[in-house]
RNA sequence: GGGAUCAUAGCUCAGCUGGUUCAGAGCAUCUGCCUUACAAGCAGAGGGUCGGGGGUUCGAAUCCCUCUGCUCCCACCA
């Protein structure tokens, strides 16, 4: 034989991935069977693969391959996102480095950088999932930009506003003044922050006294149009009704009341700031205070700030704090620990602003998508997750979707004046211009009289829809793919994403489509690194994918993602994972070097160990895969692989190999041989989705296949209900036996090559004679009367066997190993007659229980009495 | 500050509605073996008061209370 004693996948991994993909086992049309659909979460069309995207994948692809192969039309569509901050953010850093700034731009130039930044770099992450053996179907791949998508999400746009859903106003919203856009709520991560509160004086108007007000942003102080204590402030009462003077400014605001103020916090006096703050807009609203807005877009002062003007907000804290202090106007200056708010995607400090945006009403949209999942229509694994989504749900806000960039769908408002209402909402500049007419009732407007809105829609505007969009079921609600495909079967995701995504297509799927959008929801863990740490680019902790599948080959790394991730856990990644799964492949690889391996011969027969020992399997393997199945539907996929693991490592290689493995030089039947292969190629099926290359590489090489014989598009198996267990005791009872002899061996430093004897007394009835005669390397086993001199007992059940080892026997062990022993069953037996001595036991638990009960003090009886016997007998 | 989840062997996790699947798996560790598929291997072994305390029960890793700790989510005090 040929073979190599190692697998090298570099070897056969291209070679099978082209395979499928000529064949077109990938792709999908509709057809009179039931299909499976996956779509994939898109990545960032210009982002890398990394390790978050490996498990996410692996997962997707490990049931979409079972799906296919349990006779389902699988269909996994791939694609990515066009991710507006993110991808603009890059761009406008090339175009920096080359000197280029996004201002001195049109629209239209910077659109055309865009897009060719998006075809240099887009899709390398679709081409790195193709060494990881993703069977998507390529030829569905779409990109949330694609004409049809953009089309979707304008109509949608459309339909919402004349619902009355989609509204334009005013609103406090997060402003990024890096990014120098709006971003939703759920874009705003807060980052604790070492910062400082000072505490200002602020004069009482015509008097010398003044009130301390504690704040950790001072430059603010310019927005101030309010100062606010608790009505019920024994403190302040010489203040109310009064006017206090803002420090540097020299404005004089009022003193207002209201008990959202804090006695505890500070001094318990507030600065007011509508423009800069939620809570103080909501005051401001409360008691008409003016707004004023004291920062540009890039969070530099403006002529609000006097001579602060042009000076970036952080720089005016420290200065300020300097001119208070001359001034007499700082009290004093304390640490202080408070979290600030950050942008996702910039990492700017966000800063508060009041801005006219276009919003989303929740309206029904939550409550409809919070019942699904209560009520398991959408069934979300692990089931932990509900409570974190329906507090979200409950309390969802609505959803800011306008940002000022160019990168992305834009917002299809047309104005045609200056007014607040002066704008029509439409599908294209023609339908815009036409209602336009109508509402103003000039129809001598033209298209140079309106312009669309220069701002885009918030990338999660677009991928809300994608469970339909992809199918392209906006546009076309009664074709033939969004009918067969959709509500697609199973969404893989990170539960990160829950609101930005996963709650939002759930709205969708039954505001566009009246139903779920899927039905399961597996939220994998987060990747972290061995000591707990998240991966991340700048902790250079996250290893390259790709270089970790050319170094252990892709099946070791899946199998190395799948091994400890139970869903919804943190993972903490260690390359020594992929290790294991390459010891895994070659354990597979070597298993099937001794069967193809094996000389065989029709002139012999079948030998009793080979025939027993394929009878026991042919049992295993059903009770296996009734197992393995189950844990699949419950979505217990590192479990199932588990239970994969152990069936081919321990079943098929240690037992069933060992037992039909001929002697030395010899041949087997070929009869022998054929079933070892015909069960081999059992487990090649249940590993496939697992591990697809080295699984089909070794089932075409057993023979030849055509092409509809391909491992990935076999028959799954079908499951028995009550698979058949004639065998499966005896051999549990065998393998003890075996196991204990070896023990003993390994005690006594019995080589493995000597031929012992065995007898019994009591036990045999059980014993697979053949099966242990060869495991364990021993003559017949003899049924004795008594116990025999010089040998060595060993306990299996009840039962105890004799192993003679002539002078090797070592007295005074095997007493201290016996009275161990009888100990521990004498402890047994007392735990359990206590039980069955008590009254309220023996008439309270259910009968079978308290027969299990005597069954164990029956069993324990004849174990104390054999052990005591060897005792007596070796004394 | 509010809420949720979790806490079982050195590590990562099973243990479903209380009782023979009851203390388990894989990895790691230790001891023998280059035995003709595989040293990326074979055979054997050790290792846990099931986070602490209290309660319910004939019986608790499993149910209840409480404390401690981790993680996550939400809100946020100027």
């Amino acid at each position: 034989m040929e073979i190599p004693s190692k697998y090298s996948p570099a070897d056969i991994e291209d070679k099978w991935y082209s395979y499928w993909m000529e064949k077109g086992y990938f792709h999908s049309t509709p057809d009179a069977r039931t299909p499976y659909t996956i779509v994939i979460p898109p990545p960032n069309v210009t982002g890398v693969l990394h390790m978050g995207h490996m498990m996410n994948n692996t997962i997707q692809d490990l049931l979409i391959r079972r799906a296919r192969m349990r006779g389902y039309n699988a269909c996994w569509v791939p694609g990515t996102d066009h991710a507006s901050i993110a991808t603009e953010a890059k761009v406008v850093a090339r175009l920096k480095e080359r000197g280029i700034k996004k201002t001195d731009l049109t629209r239209e130039e910077f659109l055309k950088h865009a897009w060719d930044w998006t075809h240099e770099h887009g899709g390398i992450i679709l081409e790195q999932l193709k060494k990881l053996g993703a069977s998507c179907d390529w030829e569905r791949t779409k990109f949330t930009m694609d004409a049809p998508l953009s089309e979707s999400v304008t109509k949608v746009f459309v339909d919402l506003y004349r619902k009355g859903l989609i509204y334009r106003g005013y609103r406090m919203v997060n402003w990024d003044p890096e990014a120098l856009t709006t971003v939703s709520d759920e874009e705003v991560i807060y980052v604790e922050q070492q910062g400082k509160l000072y505490y200002l004086r602020y004069m009482i108007e015509g008097s010398d006294d003044y009130v301390v007000v504690a704040t950790t942003r001072p430059e603010t102080i310019f927005g101030d149009t309010a100062m606010c204590i608790n009505p019920n402030d024994p403190r302040y009462e010489h203040i109310r009704g009064k006017r206090v003077i803002v420090p540097i400014a020299g404005r004089s605001i009022p003193v207002i009341e209201d008990e959202y103020v804090d006695l505890e916090f500070g001094t318990g006096c507030l600065k007011v700031t509508p423009a800069h703050d939620v809570n103080d807009k909501a005051l401001g609203d409360k008691y008409q205070l003016d707004v004023i807005d004291i920062f540009n877009d890039n969070a530099t002062l403006n002529s609000y700030g006097m001579h602060y003007d042009g000076k970036d907000r952080f720089v005016v804290r420290g200065e300020i704090e300097k001119e208070l202090a001359e001034k007499g106007l700082l009290e004093k200056v304390e640490n202080y620990t408070n979290k600030v708010g950050t942008s996702e995607r910039t990492k700017a400090i966000i800063e508060p602003k009041v801005s006219l945006q276009w919003f989303l009403k929740m309206g029904n949209l939550a409550p409809t998508a919070l019942k699904a999942v209560m009520e398991d229509t959408v069934h979300f694994v692990p089931e932990k997750f509900k409570n974190t989504y329906r507090h979200w749900m409950e309390n969802a806000h609505d959803w800011n979707i306008s940002r000022q960039l160019w990168w992305g769908h834009r917002i299809p408002a047309y104005y045609y004046g200056e007014g607040m209402n002066d704008f029509v909402v439409a599908h294209d500049d023609n339908e815009a211009l036409s209602l336009a007419r109508e509402k103003t009732g000039n129809s001598a407007l033209t298209a140079s009289d309106i312009h669309q809105d220069p701002d885009a829609l918030d990338t999660w505007f677009s991928s809300w829809l994608w469970p339909i969009s992809v199918f392209d079921g906006i546009r076309y609600p009664d074709n033939e793919e969004v009918k067969y495909y959709y509500p697609t079967c199973d969404l893989v995701t990170a539960p990160d994403i829950m609101f930005f995504w996963v709650a939002r297509m759930i709205m969708a799927g039954y505001e566009y489509r009246g139903e779920r959008p899927f039905a399961n929801v597996y939220f994998t863990g987060t990747v972290r690194d061995k000591l707990g740490r998240k991966m991340s680019k700048s902790l250079g902790n996250s290893p390259d994918p790709i270089k970790l599948m050319e170094e252990y080959g892709a099946d070791s790394v899946r199998l190395g993602m799948l091994l400890t991730a139970p869903a919804g856990n943190d993972f903490p990644f260690d390359t020594d994972l992929c290790k294991q799964g390459a010891n895994f492949c070659n354990k597979i690889w070597n298993a099937y070097r001794l069967v193809a391996g094996m000389e065989t011969s029709d002139d012999v027969e079948i030998a009793v160990a080979a025939q027993k020992a394929g009878d026991w399997f042919d049992e295993k393997m059903g009770e296996a895969i009734r197992e393995i199945d189950h844990l699949y539907d419950e979505f217990r996929l590192s479990e199932a692989l588990m239970a994969t693991y152990r069936l081919v490592w321990d079943d098929y290689c240690s037992w069933y190999l060992e037992a039909i493995k001929p002697p030395y030089g010899s041949p087997v039947a070929t009869a022998t041989r054929d079933r070892a292969i015909k069960h081999f190629e059992d487990l090649l099926r249940l590993l496939h989705p697992i591990m697809p290359f080295i699984t089909e590489e070794l089932w075409q090489a057993i023979r030849p296949r055509s092409e509809s014989e391909a491992l990935i598009v076999s028959q799954w198996f079908t499951r028995e209900e009550e698979p058949a267990r004639k065998t499966l005791d005896d051999f549990a009872y065998t393998t003890e036996l075996i196991t204990a002899i070896r023990g003993v061996r390994a005690e006594k430093g019995l080589s493995p090559r000597e031929t012992l004897d065995v007898m019994t007394c009591t036990g045999g009835a059980m014993v697979v004679n053949e099966i242990v005669e060869k495991l364990a390397n021993i003559r017949p086993i003899s049924i004795v009367k008594e116990k025999p001199e010089a040998v060595i007992s060993i306990m299996v059940r009840t039962d105890e066997y004799f192993i003679p080892v002539g002078d090797k026997i070592d007295v005074e062990a095997e007493l201290a190993r016996l009275e161990k022993d009888l100990e521990y069953a004498q402890g047994f037996l007392a735990s359990v007659r206590k039980k069955l001595s008590n009254e309220r036991f023996v008439t309270s638990a259910p009968e079978a229980v308290v027969n299990a009960e005597r069954k164990k003090e029956a069993d324990a009886l004849s174990k104390i009495a054999t052990i005591e016997q060897a005792i007596k007998s070796l004394k």
